[in-house]
RNA sequence: GGGCGAUUAGCUCAGCUGGCUAGAGCGCCUGCCUUACAAGCAGGAGGUCACUGGUUCGAGCCCAGUAUCGCCCA
């Protein structure tokens, strides 16, 4: 069957098709079978609101290689994706749309708000997962999860209740991180924490009996109107006789303590601070060593409360303004001075943070917390590159307790039922009729939510079926691999391991790989408001972006393109700084890999069934090299993969098929062809045309799971073309059906012949000098030149025999003459020295003295450079005493051969 | 303040347990539309490996310190 590839490769007209393919073909699934080893990875759910952004690309892009190597390599693989209903990001989104119609989620109610916001998910919420399928993600759509779905959210009420149960989960009234415009209390981990520019005012209080005042400095001077003490060092000689004595607070008139206490720094402002226990959590926790009273002066807008008395009703910022001035007024204000603080905000909206006194629901962590401890250093879960166990271990190792409830409608109710008549707390699975300690039956269900990420602690079992005993959860769980980024280690993989340790006894996953995270090519994060986003699928598709203020026209790279090119750039964990043309790499690397299968199919027409395999005689030396290069590619491929080195992956893959294979391989082959067909050998032809075949399929197959499309639809065209490829054991991997899930090729060390790639090493040196002098002397392509390779008497050169017309062919000339033991120079030849052996080069007419001149004499002084470095190195005794004998055998060897050529280098100059 | 990471060619980065004449891609220079590929081929130039000390026969790699940048935690 004729093959008519483009000359170019267009991802446009396969992606879409192959994808397709796949999933009508079912090759994504995966079932239980107790035959097989499975490999599991659960997809870090992205959020069910958001769009595909180049970090989503790489983090699945990683997961994508993983699971297709390990699918390849023969496991039962499952790669179980889904979203997480993100619970504050979600609600905002959908509060915002109904504020455009006009509505408002108060009036709506809490029902039909709720009704609102699943209509949306039914037409947005596919967004992502139809990026990720562009992207080329092998994920099992059929059980494809979602963190509200009914399943999931039976395993977060299961849970709830074991953990209330256990008396692990507790409701408290305490400071929490409130959101003034979310209105809804945050965990620690979802205020970011930002240095900023502020002030510093000093107030001085007056003494009541107002003999003496104290002068206190802070950051929030509204917040004095909740004061309830000041608070001094007890060590601080400056006021240890005011301690007990009372202060009268400016503008609200109250009383308050002078108290003593360790945690006040001495060397902050003047020694002395005031103490608000409502609004501070160093406050709260001294509040409560000294039983001070907390008043609130801010309600859940961050506006003040009738506890403000005259400043009642106005805004955080607006009562600062107030108070100031008031406090100015009555020259309670000593100075005001420019003040570095840091300033918490939720990492969601950016508001900025507001301390607040609520009822909340906690997780207590401790003793979540010490096993998640133990399974990282007993080496259960394990971490890529290992480093990132630090940051894990000392995070859970100074946690507090874990905010769970959210003053927000859209996610998990909290399971908890409190009862009017008795005020019994009830912790449910389902709601409960009466109550079981009165009989009471006016029963009212917490009006909370849980923290999005309590349910995505339970993503890696929950969407197995748990809390049911399911096969699939006795089968895939624990899951083998974690792939995220690394800010969300506390998020996800220390909650995930206390959770899976937990409810199942078994952690989550054995290998949690942390991946470097995307920046632009400033080095700054990708964001929306900095307009620095690249976006993946514009990149795949083509299309015009705003990048970095100026529009970017993408040509349409193809997701093969993107993968690779992030690939490359990924290395171990460190962060990429990526911009819109380093896609070209990938790019042109698949253009690479198109043409040379189209050269290979072009010459595989009329190939027929070769009856039998290849005898390792019949075989070239260039074939047993290009097969023992095959080998170390294989080898390296694997072992990155296995190590999570990507770009070592994508590296080894890459130099196998452009450097070694394109470049070399079938460019000889070219000339081998030619020369079979001249001579009517129709078994060498034969042979080349069938390891051509088997090196394509070979390089398809290592190079899948990182370019997955472009690989597939190639093999396609190579199994239309020549069924029947393999060269050595017909058996040995099936060439039919999808790529896929065909056999990741097989190691087979006995193919590694590191004698005969040094070898080939001495053929490409020789043809590159040849080309160098073609080159300076102006030879033209054509042109074939005279060539003589002089071995040196008693030099160890290999035997190039065999390589001769090889040599002849890809320099570009005449068949060398063999000719050991020349010393000077034929007339108009130019040479070049290599280690025992010399190469001329016809030149004739061409040949200039005086530019061979300054070539040799360039080269000899590198060469005597490196002689005075080498005996440097031979004539200390230490180093000849200390270091290894064979390295100095390796370093005399050495020396020997830069003797050699500097003799022979002379040799020319003087026959010059 | 504590922790982690980075600093290697003009740019972006490799360089694992010290033995290196320090590599790749892009960019640059030169020559080629050679029947797979100009998204390509061939040839080339380009580096006091941030700095200062130390350990070692030997340091890009190990140790100590300094500087600059970035991230995380408090």
């Amino acid at each position: 069957m004729p093959v008519t590839l483009d000359s170019r490769y267009d991802p446009r007209q396969v992606e879409d098709r192959i994808y397709r393919a796949w999933e009508a073909e079912g090759c994504f699934g995966s079932q239980p079978d107790a035959d097989r080893v499975p490999y599991t990875v659960a997809i870090p759910p992205p959020n069910v609101t958001g769009a595909l952004h180049m970090g989503h690309a790489l983090n699945n892009t990683v997961q994508d290689i993983l699971v297709r190597a390990r699918r390849m390599q023969g496991r039962n693989t499952l790669w179980l994706p889904g979203t997480d209903h993100a619970g504050i990001a979600t609600q905002t989104v959908v509060d915002k749309m109904l504020k455009k119609d006009g509505f408002s989620r108060e009036g709506l109610g809490r029902e039909k708000f709720l009704e609102r916001v699943w209509q949306w998910k039914g037409e947005y919420g596919g967004r992502i997962i139809g990026q990720l399928k562009r992207l080329g993600a092998s994920c099992d759509w059929s059980r494809q999860r979602f963190t509200m779905d009914e399943g999931l959210a039976k395993a977060v009420t299961e849970a709830f209740c074991r953990l209330f149960e256990k008396g692990l989960i507790y409701r408290g009234h305490y400071l929490v991180n409130w959101c003034p415009s979310c209105r809804t209390a945050l965990a620690d981990d979802e205020v970011e924490h930002e240095e900023s520019d502020g002030w510093l005012w000093h107030i001085r209080y007056p003494s009541v009996d107002g003999r003496f005042s104290v002068v206190v400095a802070t950051t929030r001077p509204e917040t004095m109107l909740g004061d309830t003490a000041v608070a001094v060092n007890p060590e601080d000689e400056r006021y240890k006789a005011l301690v007990g004595k009372r202060l009268r607070l400016p503008l609200v008139g109250r009383e308050v303590p002078i108290i003593a206490d360790p945690a006040v720094d001495m060397s902050f402002g003047t020694g002395a601070v005031k103490v608000t226990p409502a609004h501070d959590p160093a406050d709260f926790e001294m509040g409560n060593r000294h039983n001070l009273p907390r008043i609130s002066i801010l309600d859940e807008d961050g506006r003040t409360t009738a506890e403000a008395g005259a400043f009642a009703n106005l805004d955080r910022a607006e009562a600062r303004e107030r108070v100031v001035a008031e406090l100015e007024r009555e020259r309670c204000l000593e100075k005001t001075e420019p003040h570095r603080h840091s300033v918490g905000r939720h990492d969601r909206c950016h508001m900025t943070i507001e301390p607040r006194l609520s009822d909340q629901w906690f997780v207590k962590m401790k003793p979540l917390a010490e096993a998640a401890i133990e399974a990282s250093r007993s080496g259960r879960v394990k971490f890529h590159p290992a480093r990132w166990e630090k940051v894990y271990l000392s995070w859970l190792e100074n946690v507090r307790d874990w905010c769970i409830s959210r003053q927000i409608w859209w996610g998990h109710r909290i399971p908890v039922w409190y009862c009017r008549s008795c005020e019994k707390v009830i912790a449910a699975r389902s709601a409960p009729e009466k109550c079981p300690r009165c009989g009471g039956a006016e029963l009212r269900q917490d009006e909370d939510v849980l923290d999005t990420w309590f349910s995505s602690s339970l993503w890696p079992f929950s969407t197995l079926g748990w809390p049911a005993e399911t096969a699939d959860l006795a089968y895939y769980y624990p899951t083998s691999a974690l792939v995220t980024d690394r800010g969300i280690i506390y998020f996800w993989v220390a909650r995930m391991v206390m959770m899976g340790l937990e409810l199942m006894r078994n952690v989550p996953f054995r290998d949690v790989c942390i991946h470097g995270t995307v920046l632009d090519e400033t080095g700054a994060k990708m964001s929306k408001s900095k307009g620095n986003g690249i976006d993946p699928i514009v990149m795949i598709e083509g299309g015009t972006q705003e990048y970095l203020g100026k529009p970017y026209e993408s040509p349409g790279y193809g997701a093969d393109a993107v993968r690779f090119s992030l690939m490359v750039l990924t290395t171990e964990g460190q962060d990429v700084k990526l911009s819109p043309s380093k896609f070209e790499m990938g790019r042109n690397f698949c253009n690479k890999v198109w043409n040379a299968s189209r050269f290979v199919l072009m010459n595989l027409e009329g190939l027929g069934k070769p009856d039998g395999s290849v005898a390792d005689e019949d075989l070239a030396r260039e074939d047993r090299w290009i097969l023992s290069r095959l080998e170390l590619a294989v080898e390296r491929t694997g072992a990155a993969i296995d190590a999570f080195r990507f770009n070592d992956a994508a590296q080894a893959a890459y130099d196998f098929v452009w450097r070694d294979f394109c470049d070399w391989y079938v460019e000889l082959s070219k000339a081998r062809l030619r020369r079979a067909e001249k001579a009517g050998d129709a078994a060498g032809a034969l042979l080349v045309r069938r390891l051509l075949a088997y090196l394509l399929d070979r390089s398809l197959r290592l190079l899948h799971p990182v370019t997955p499309f472009i690989t597939e639809e190639l093999w396609t065209h190579l199994n239309a073309s020549c069924p029947d490829r393999e060269c050595f054991s017909l058996a040995a991997a099936p060439a039919s059906g999808r790529l896929m899930t065909a056999p990741w090729p097989r190691r087979e060390p006995a193919r590694r012949d590191e004698r005969l790639e040094a070898e080939f090493e001495l053929v490409q040196e020789i043809v590159r000098e040849v080309r160098n002098i073609r080159q300076k002397t102006g030879v033209p392509a054509r042109e074939k030149v005279q060539m003589i390779l002089a071995p040196e008497k008693g030099a160890k050169v290999p035997d190039l025999s065999a390589h001769l017309e090889l040599i002849a062919e890809m320099s570009g000339s005449e068949m060398p003459q063999v000719r050991p033991g020349i010393e000077g120079k034929p007339e108009g030849y130019a040479s070049a020295v290599l280690t025992g052996l010399k190469v001329f080069v016809g030149l004739g007419e061409r040949h200039d003295a005086a530019g061979e001149k300054a070539r040799l004499e360039a080269e000899l002084a590198k060469e005597e450079d490196l002689l005075a470095r080498s005996e440097a190195r031979l004539a200390n005794q230490s180093f000849l005493a200390k270091a290894p004998p064979k390295l100095v055998e390796e370093y005399r060897t050495k020396r020997d051969e830069i003797v050699g050529r500097i003799h022979a280098l002379r040799k020319s100059l003087e026959s010059l």
